[in-house]
RNA sequence: GGCGCUGUAGCUCAGUUGGUUAGAGCAGAGGAAUCAUAAUCCUUGUGUCCGGGGUUCGAGUCCCUGCAGCGCCA
């Protein structure tokens, strides 16, 4: 079995909040990190989604070309992500030459097989800004009520829905030009209705989804009319242009795929990316991605926050199957609630929150990956609090797992030296520990196995701390004075499981786990037979006492933070 | 307005297909220990499981309804 990853696409238009990390692409990451752990082979992926209106008006904001603003933006996502310690094997981009290609393939099948309708729509088209101007890129003077900031989508003032069109002095938005008209327009759209059935049935076919997706892909199946057709194109000139595979398309020149439609193909197309930089082939990467071409073998997971579950139980998987070629389906998709923060939400506009830079300024990310994977909206949205914040991981990492390592290591250090003590054989104690640590290791990979991240954090916290709870009983500083033999043997358990602690963790800790791995001198190696495991490091090898793992939070910088963060609340 | 989600100990949350005295972590209280980042370990919970009906031998767990918070859509 070989494991393919995929996390939500960030977009394109500035850094995101923690908000954005945890529903996706961090979950992922410890799940890719997991299983490489277990040995397994896995292919990660995620990039940047690039296309749409709203990256052409963060560049016109930055004032940069938009394909400028995107290259330096994949730029400084890619450093964030490197910073967190998402362990992508590709990070790629929407806009890649793969994904032009891939898309203008797939909208090729969809057409031979009937899936794509030409539809003439009317639009508001601004000669002074040279475009058509969907939406809220028209305001004007409601017609319902007279509020002469109008936007074409809806009247804030009196709620009414509108239409561009619908509007009195209509004006861009963009320039403020009123010199507007309407005119028509072609676009293409996606008869993903006429595939119902199938997705239906496809759906109904998944055993063991999280409630949360399917209930949302049923929803949007069954509610109303229905699952709607969507267009697919847009009078844009940021974008993939539209073409019938790799032939021009007549009557859509000059426009461009919607983003949402080109965005999930870019899972497909980073696969390419991947390959074509470590020089893999084609067929390096179709082997992932086409069951015809070895990619029977595949398990697919895909991570994503609630809001993007209709795209991907639903508009990309119609995509795969309209196109009448066996592509690699989702297996298993993950998905989660929101981060709540301090007992708003997360809000870019307001600044409110957390952003990804500003985490990485102020504490070092295993803190981050600890607090947000162990609290992680999996059942329901879940809330951030500074004070829960600062008391979880000051107990949990400085207390139970680094305060655990230094006891050991120091108290080895002054009573028998730098190196794991020769030591009397195992008493009760120690079998009695290795047995409780088999049945909670064996939990803790059932967690991970199942992809339940709380559950998984929760075992993960109880092995640290049965450590603790040895070293208790067993009070080597006590039997050192009596019997030294038996305090080098208890202090050798507990190197090895200072040891045993970094290898279980490196999937939430990857920072931690090297640096105590570094500082014990050992490698990491998944525990097998755990009793084998507290042997691994033999009496005589040497290690170096590591700096404190993780530094605790005070009250003064959780203030700080705590009034830096607020934002502008309304 | 329609649809959906949530409402369990002071806080953050678990609670499998309805079944014995409703759980965890944190915070609080008491104690042990002193190797360690004043860090650990043990003991300690009389909670109207939001309110009100109902189904059932039995409901936090199912149905109806009311309230509160949130989200999506029109």
């Amino acid at each position: 079995m070989r494991y393919l990853i995929t996390s939500a696409l960030p977009y394109i238009n500035g850094i995101k909040h923690l908000g954005n990390l945890v529903g996706s692409q961090l979950p992922a990451d410890l799940h890719a990190r997991y299983l490489r752990a277990r040995g397994e082979e896995v292919l990660f992926l995620c990039a940047t989604d690039e296309h749409g209106t709203p990256a052409e008006i963060a560049a016109g904001k930055a004032g940069k070309p938009v394909a400028e603003y995107c290259a330096e933006m994949h730029a400084v996502q890619a450093e964030l992500a490197k910073g967190f310690g998402l362990s992508f094997d590709h990070y790629g981009r929407s806009s890649s030459p793969e994904n032009h290609a891939l898309t203008q393939h797939f909208a090729g099948r969809l057409d031979e097989n009937g899936l794509i309708e030409e539809i003439i729509e009317r639009q508001v088209w601004s000669e002074a800004d040279g475009r058509f101007l969907p939406d809220r890129y028209v305001e004007g003077t409601c017609p319902n009520c007279g509020y002469e900031a109008a936007r074409g989508d809806q009247c804030e003032n009196c709620t009414k829905q509108l239409d561009p069109t619908d509007l009195i002095e209509p004006r861009s938005a963009l320039s403020g030009s009123t010199d507007l008209e309407v005119r028509e327009t072609k676009h293409l759209h996606l008869l993903q209705s006429r595939l119902r059935g199938e997705l239906d049935a496809w759906i109904d076919g998944q055993d063991g989804w999280p409630v949360l997706t399917t209930s949302i892909a049923k929803k949007w199946l069954h509610d109303g009319e229905g699952l709607q057709d969507r267009g697919i194109t847009r009078d844009l000139d940021w974008g993939i242009p539209v073409r019938k595979g790799s032939e021009p398309w007549p009557g859509m020149e000059g426009k461009v795929f919607y983003v949402w439609f080109d965005a999930p193909i870019e899972y497909i197309a980073c696969a390419g990316e991947w390959a074509g930089a470590h020089g893999l082939g084609e067929a390096g990467w179709r082997r992932w991605w086409r069951t015809d071409e070895g990619a029977g073998d595949v398990r697919y997971v895909q991570f994503m926050g609630k809001d993007n579950v209709p795209f991907h139980t639903l508009s990309f998987p119609a995509t795969l199957i309209g196109s009448g070629e066996p592509w690699k389906k989702v297996d298993y998709l993950k998905s989660f609630n929101y981060l709540n923060y301090d007992g708003g939400q997360f809000s870019t506009s307001k600044g409110r929150g957390v952003f990804q830079d500003q985490a990485l300024e102020i504490l070092p990310a295993d803190v981050w990956r600890w607090w947000l994977l162990s609290n992680c909206p999996e059942s329901s949205d879940s809330e951030f609090t500074w004070e829960g914040f600062q008391q979880g991981v000051n107990k949990d990492l400085a207390d139970v797992l680094g305060n655990f390592v230094s006891r050991v290591t120091k108290f080895c250090r002054s009573k028998f030296g730098e190196a794991v003590p020769e030591g009397g054989a195992w008493g009760p104690q120690e079998e009695a520990l290795a047995a409780r640590l088999e049945g909670l290791v064996r939990e803790y990979e059932a967690a991970m196995d199942a992809i339940e991240v709380r559950r998984s954090a929760r075992a993960l916290r109880a092995i640290w701390v049965a450590g603790n709870e040895y070293l208790q009983e067993a009070a080597p500083w006590a039997a050192y004075k009596e019997d030294p033999a038996r305090a080098a043997a208890q202090v050798a358990v507990g190197l090895n499981l200072a040891r045993l602690f970094a290898v279980l963790s490196a999937p939430f800790l990857p920072f931690a786990a090297e640096r105590l791995l570094g500082a014990l001198g050992a490698q990491a190696e998944w525990p097998g037979d755990v009793a084998e495991a507290l042997r691994a490091l033999p009496a005589g090898h040497g290690f170096a006492v590591p700096e404190n793992l993780f530094a605790k939070i005070t009250d003064e910088e959780r203030e700080g933070w705590q009034a830096r963060f607020a934002g502008t609340r309304a």
